[in-house]
DNA sequence: CTATACATACGTTCATGTATGTATGTAAAC
DNA sequence: GTTTACATACATACATGAACGTATGTATAG
């Protein structure tokens, strides 16, 4: 058997796509090989190595898959014409919370990036593309806070970029430590109510104001 | 030059550990190769596998020489003898996060947890133990805060469970944000502001009582 | 004299990258 | 509508080197 037709190469694709990303949550990234690859995916390295250069442009190609929804629902809650930003901000973070309970492939990707590869040069644009993809939810989790401070629903003199920051590690950590200790506690259960925690807290805590 | 005495011998094996964690740190750990720790810390592979067992078993050994402290003074702040056990756990949170900035060692451990490192069953002990010992901070933590809402410095209703793994999460996020982006602000300087926004939040979340 | 604290040397196992083989889809030529 | 030619989508084979673990050598401390 060869020479597939081009949906059927674009299967294969996927196919390696999806047996890497069971195995690097597995065994972790630099301990999964080509072969292993390879083998859970039912092909040979060749077909790796012809639908990706090395192993770190195979890892890079499956983050691709996974990132947009959450950041084009992100980009729509910062716009300054929405009349209750705070309330969508709190809609996304609740909906991160429960996607990553809820959907495999976002909790995947997410327990990869967290608890089962390395962040070191070798990795190639990750590291620079992830530092630039905190950089950008900082800022608009920002614009956001501000779209809320000046429609009255939080305090005017809250530093908003503390509080952003403040919000990402919040979250990062519910994520980080949900993803190393599922059982824990109900991460999805309680998204409501961490969120609105963490939202009473920009209202309430005066070390955040400037 | 061979046969050291035994203080040199133990010196020898903290060079080994000083070169593992520098490399560990620079390049991740399964990226570094024990050719590698050992060039760098002037040494053959030899000598350190007269010290460890394998890689593992070195990196293991590596974090039995940092955790003491911390975790010492944690011990101490759930005492319910202590008249205060809300500031105590304060002092203990600014701690943690100044230190991570000021204390090499303690810096250089959690950025290869965090970040340099795979959380895979072939590392042995380290998931377990790591594990063991959030779960164990979770009980702590959760210790204080009923000292706390027995001396009336949080709502009785606060769910005292449910808060401590918000805090440890938010210090976890805190963390691993600022080592991912060390300049994104400024950790130790906020030290206070940020653990005091998030003792005003078990002070005022509603979604946080039982 | 013996155990220690290494250094040196050796064998073996992967994992990688590349080179090559090969059968088929596909499009153009006739 | 065949035939031809070429690119595609892999499989197979090979060469290389890195990293590991172990076995052994060896000088000295105790």
């Amino acid at each position: 058997m060869v020479r597939k037709t081009k949906q059927e190469a674009q299967a294969t694709r996927e196919l390696i796509l999806d047996a890497a990303g069971t195995l690097f949550q597995r065994k972790g990234v630099s301990h999964t090989s080509l072969s292993d690859i390879a083998c859970a995916a039912g092909v040979t390295r060749g077909a790796i190595y012809w639908h990706f250069e090395n192993k770190v442009d195979l890892f890079n190609q499956m983050h691709a898959r996974v990132h947009l929804p959450i950041e084009s629902l992100s980009k729509q809650t910062a716009s300054d014409a929405e009349p209750d930003p705070l309330d969508r901000l709190r809609d996304l973070l609740v909906l991160i919370l429960r996607e990553t309970v809820h959907n495999p492939r976002q909790r995947q990707v997410l327990e990869i990036l967290f608890h089962k590869c390395e962040f070191i040069c070798e990795m190639g644009e990750l590291v620079e593309r992830q530092e630039a993809l905190h950089l950008e939810a900082f800022a608009r989790t920002e614009q956001s806070l501000r779209n809320a401070i000046a429609r009255g629903q939080l305090p005017a003199d809250l530093d908003a970029r503390k509080a952003s920051i403040t919000i990402h590690s919040y979250i990062r950590g519910l994520l980080s430590t949900w993803l190393l200790l599922p059982d824990s506690f109900d991460l999805a259960g309680e998204a409501e109510n961490l969120i609105d925690a963490c939202l009473s807290m920009l209202v309430h805590a005066t070390s955040l104001r400037s």
